[in-house]
RNA sequence: GCACCCGUAGCUCAGUUGGAUAGAGCGCUGCCCUCCGAAGGCAGAGGUCACAAGUUCGAAUCUUGUCGGGUGCGCCA
């Protein structure tokens, strides 16, 4: 059970019967309140704002409005106290019974606790990396990479039907230059001397192998073909090893997706032309010219008439080319025809992550979603900023290999799947990261990682000792519900209590506003109020977790910090972190 | 020139979508181990939420403008 959604629907049914028996004016709507806790835990467990919301509607001044519900309030089950304090805050405080009921609830849920039903299985779709197939993958992606991952998994827990894609860019001008940098190293393979890779072409060593391969399965017989002949099996063979290339570095994070969406399979299918016709139909595009982009302008630039679309009527800055001057497909086309399908396939919420340097293009593919859909699905792009690696506040730099990025296989070497995921979660996806080496494996309190997992090491670590001292106790998940709850009576306890009863409500918001690392914070949150718990066992003997001759406040207090390693692991689940049992 | 993002403690950052006296880590000061792991905990100092108007019961949060930092602008992909 959601406490605040439980208690905010009570409120909302105060306040109606209130309305009908005629002590508040008749035909108020109790919506658009709130039934939080409040900032300063004094202040009780619940506060509603819902006398200062509604008070103008009702023609009453919040106070006096809030007075009527708070007495109304009063006496309802589980509640035992209704203050009115400040402008017309409600402060409810509950029976501390309810609070500890969460406690069967996430042992009984594990892992699994803390699902909501808040998407009611909206179907959502969640495009993310999308990287060009022309090489490894490197750190800059993975913060997107992770970002998306973690993203569905957060969403899918608040009761949405995610679907997890790539988009694969194998049309264009970028795939040629594969294309023609593979077979270069194809000759290569062949015994011959390629010299320096001209400039333009793909310098990577990661290509060698390519081109070996294609030895392999062609032998000798493109050689003395025309480029309009080799290309295109070159090209297919290329992108497909980069692919995957890519598919096993996702791997070493454990990134999935379910769909890998071919942009060349937009045009073979006529699925552009279709998305065309469809913008037409709405009388959305016209033939024009367009102004020289501002700033710095191109030299070549010449006002040529193209087929534009009305990307102005949807909010966009200037109306966009669907085609060139020469009659072909710009790259827009084809992502004009991607939103098309994905708004067809039946998705009522599009989420794009993109790197930050693509911020110019979320509002005409917003314009693109809206005049598409007639505004019946929306599409939200989370821009993730650059991410800069650091060892011991040295900047990094890696570059072992051809080429001067960082890969992202370097970066899981060093540090783990879990690590590198944790920590780029822990930033707001709009403010830039930095990953620093020495800092993430470091065992502190600095580290968020190693403090959350180490909370969770803790519970296992007293849950091994305490066998060893209650033999006979039944330590499972199934035994620990049968523990009496009310012998935790500690204001630590019953705080930490109310910490994980907040942890549903967490997942919905950070699911709302589409943002994973929320989850982090919480994590954290919930490691230090353990901490604390853990440590006033030292300074108070009868505080710790297992107590000698006490069978009862032992399984009580265990089934406490059992259920806050669940929270962890489900938090941790989230985010795609394995929890750790013991620390090395 | 225009668009988007950012500006919160000395530093790095949160801030429950408009709530009550703005929080955490690092750093600084002072405490807590015959201890279930001190790999931790407690307390203190530190703020004009860039600036200015506006919206309302109420603004770090919403609007507009200014200043500062970043990203981007095309018939490229």
């Amino acid at each position: 059970m959601n406490i605040y959604s439980h208690f905010s629907a009570i409120i909302a049914r105060h306040v109606s019967a209130l309305s009908a028996s005629g002590a508040l004016p008749a035909d108020l709507n109790p919506v658009g309140f709130t039934a939080e806790p409040p900032r300063d835990p004094s202040h009780g467990d619940i506060a509603t704002n819902v006398a200062m919301v509604l008070a103008k509607a009702a023609r009453l001044n919040p106070r006096e409005f809030a007075e009527k519900v708070a007495a109304s309030l009063r006496g309802e089950d589980g509640i035992t106290a209704v203050d009115v304090a400040g402008p017309g805050f409600i402060n409810i405080r509950l029976d501390e019974n309810l609070i500890r009921a969460r406690l069967p609830e996430i042992l009984a849920a594990g892992a699994d606790y803390g699902r909501s039903q808040l998407g009611q299985g909206q179907a959502v779709n969640v495009e993310y990396v999308s990287a060009n197939p022309t090489g490894p993958m490197h750190v800059g992606h993975c913060r997107g990479a992770i970002f998306g991952d973690a993203l569905a998994n957060l969403l899918d827990k608040a009761g949405f039907n995610v679907t997890r894609e790539y988009y694969v860019n194998d049309a264009g001008a970028q795939v040629d230059v594969l294309a023609r940098s593979a077979f270069l190293r194809y000759r290569e393979a062949l015994g011959e001397d390629i010299g320096e890779i001209p400039n333009g072409l793909y310098p990577g060593d990661y290509l060698k192998s390519v081109g070996v391969a294609l030895a392999a399965v062609f032998g000798a017989s493109l050689r003395d073909q025309a480029e309009a002949e080799w290309l295109p099996p070159v090209r297919e063979f290329a992108i497909e090893a980069m692919m995957k290339m890519i598919k096993d570095d996702l791997k070493v994070l454990n990134i999935q997706h379910d769909i890998f969406f071919s942009e060349r399979s937009l045009h073979d299918d006529g699925r552009v032309q279709e998305a065309l016709d469809t913008l037409k139909s709405k009388d959305l595009i016209y033939t024009g010219v367009l102004e020289p982009p501002k700033g710095k302008t191109p030299e070549d630039w010449e006002p040529r008439p193209q087929t534009l679309f009305k990307a102005t009527e949807f909010g966009d800055d200037v109306d966009r080319a669907v085609q060139k001057s020469d009659g072909s497909w710009t790259y827009f086309a084809g992502d004009l025809a991607y939103h098309y399908d994905k708004i067809s396939r039946g998705f009522t919420h599009l989420v794009n992550v993109f790197g930050a340097d693509h911020g110019g293009y979320v509002k005409r593919l917003q314009a693109t979603v809206r005049a598409l859909s007639d505004g019946k699905a929306d599409l939200d792009v989370k821009l993730i900023q650059l991410v800069k690696l650091w060892k011991g506040g040295e900047p990094y730099k890696m570059s072992k290999r051809a080429g001067s990025f960082v890969t992202l296989r370097d970066v899981v070497d060093e540090v783990g799947p879990g690590v590198v995921r944790f920590i780029m979660l822990t930033r707001k996806n709009d403010a830039p990261l930095d990953f620093d080496f020495a800092k993430v494996t470091e065992q502190s309190r600095e580290n968020p990682v190693f403090y959350v997992q180490y909370a969770h090491a803790r519970v296992h670590s007293v849950m091994r000792k305490a066998a060893e001292a209650y033999p006979g106790l039944d330590l499972s998940d199934a035994g620990l519900q049968k523990a009496d709850f009310g012998l935790l009576a500690d204001p630590a306890e019953i705080a930490i209590l109310k910490t994980m009863a907040g942890w549903q409500r967490h997942i919905e918001s950070a699911a709302v506003a589409h943002e994973p690392h929320r989850v982090a914070f919480y994590l954290y949150d919930l490691a230090s109020e353990f901490h604390g718990l853990w440590n006033k066992g030292n300074d108070d003997v009868g505080l710790r977790f297992v107590i000698e001759g006490n069978p009862n406040l032992t399984l009580a207090r265990l089934a406490l910090i059992r259920a806050v390693a669940l929270v962890i692991a489900s938090g941790l689940a989230i985010l795609g972190v394995e929890p750790l049992d013991e620390l090395h």
